[in-house]
DNA sequence: CGTATTTGACCCGCGC
DNA sequence: GCGCGGGTCAAATACG
């Protein structure tokens, strides 16, 4: 339990401690659904994973009122601070989108969710997309803006490290994440998202004035066609090394056909500096691509 | 006291 | 049909 002390620190303002716990490498790994020429971003898959779309309006995070996470789609995210690197995959996203439970009468989405697993079994539950990324840290738990709560742990098959999964705290809020640690390379911490954030961030930024910390230093939303994430970004870039893109769960190919990226607000930054601002994107996408929005 | 974590049990899907 | 592994539930417990 002395995890514990750590972990609340991560939980409750991470942000500030992340940053001293984690440091982000960067160590590139083929991505195993593109088949790169060598360059950068082809090696991250960026090019074929992202389509950038001009930062529309803003959408930002007046999302309480987003309606909650029915069918698969997603767009909000997840964000993941010190993650050096990022995957994504789903696909089973794609399922039918309207397992109704036998029992959806008082229960929120979450709990629809569960049921639906015990529930009809007759159906299939339909994944909603993921997007998963590995970051080299000491720590399991990197914290990303949202609070999560742990729900369970499970022992991995062919791995001493246990699985710990998590799930948003907001009520409305259906994301769950997933976070294991590399058999292969210990310090190399696994993460993957499930669903959309229906609410903006929680970690506010200390506000006033000090601010600006690294939250509004930099938040990306990955938004994809059937779902989105959003990459942390309570780092500063320079905090961050190259991330590396990999494909984790060999079992679902990567969905990345209708990637997308745009801001989320942390609520901090106005749109303006969004357009200045891409956080880690602008590590992660070159200037060519960003400048889809003029 | 309220909230978050721990942990064993349970459920489900899948491969054999 | 059975066993295995992954994922989730929920009671107990710890902590602020």
């Amino acid at each position: 339990m002395e995890d514990r002390e750590a972990k609340n620190m991560e939980n409750s303002m991470g942000i500030s401690s992340f940053t001293d716990h984690y440091f982000p490498i960067g160590f590139f790994d083929a991505p195993a659904t593109t088949g790169g020429d060598g360059s950068f971003f082809d090696l991250l898959g960026l090019q074929s994973i992202f389509d950038i779309p001009p930062l529309p309006t803003p959408p930002p995070p007046p999302l309480t009122t987003a309606p909650p996470p029915e069918s698969s789609e997603l767009s909000n995210p997840p964000a993941t601070p010190n993650s050096s690197s990022i995957s994504s995959s789903s696909t089973e996203a794609a399922a039918p989108a309207g397992e109704e439970r036998v029992k959806g009468e008082g229960e929120d989405d979450l709990e629809k969710e569960k049921k639906t697993m015990k529930g009809k079994k007759g159906q299939k539950r339909p994944r909603e997309p993921r997007f998963a990324f590995m970051t080299k840290s000491e720590v399991d738990h990197l914290e990303d803006g949202y609070r999560w709560r742990k729900y369970g742990q499970k022992a991995v098959k062919n791995s001493p490290f246990p699985r710990s999964y998590y799930r948003c705290t907001s009520a409305m809020c259906g994301v769950k994440k997933r976070v294991e640690r590399s058999s292969d390379d210990p310090t190399v911490v696994v993460t993957t998202y499930e669903g959309q954030h229906t609410h903006p961030s929680p970690v506010v930024p200390r506000g006033g004035g000090g601010g600006g910390g690294s939250i509004s230093a930099s938040a990306a939303v990955f938004a994809g066609g059937g779902g989105g994430f959003s990459l942390a970004p309570q780092l500063t870039r320079s905090q961050l090394e190259i991330p590396y893109f990999r494909n984790l769960t060999s079992a679902s190919p990567l969905d990345f056909d209708r990637f997308s990226v745009h801001r989320t607000s942390t609520a901090v930054s106005p749109p303006s500096s969004m357009m200045r601002d891409h956080g880690l994107l602008q590590d992660l996408v070159p200037s060519e691509v960003m400048r889809e929005e003029t």
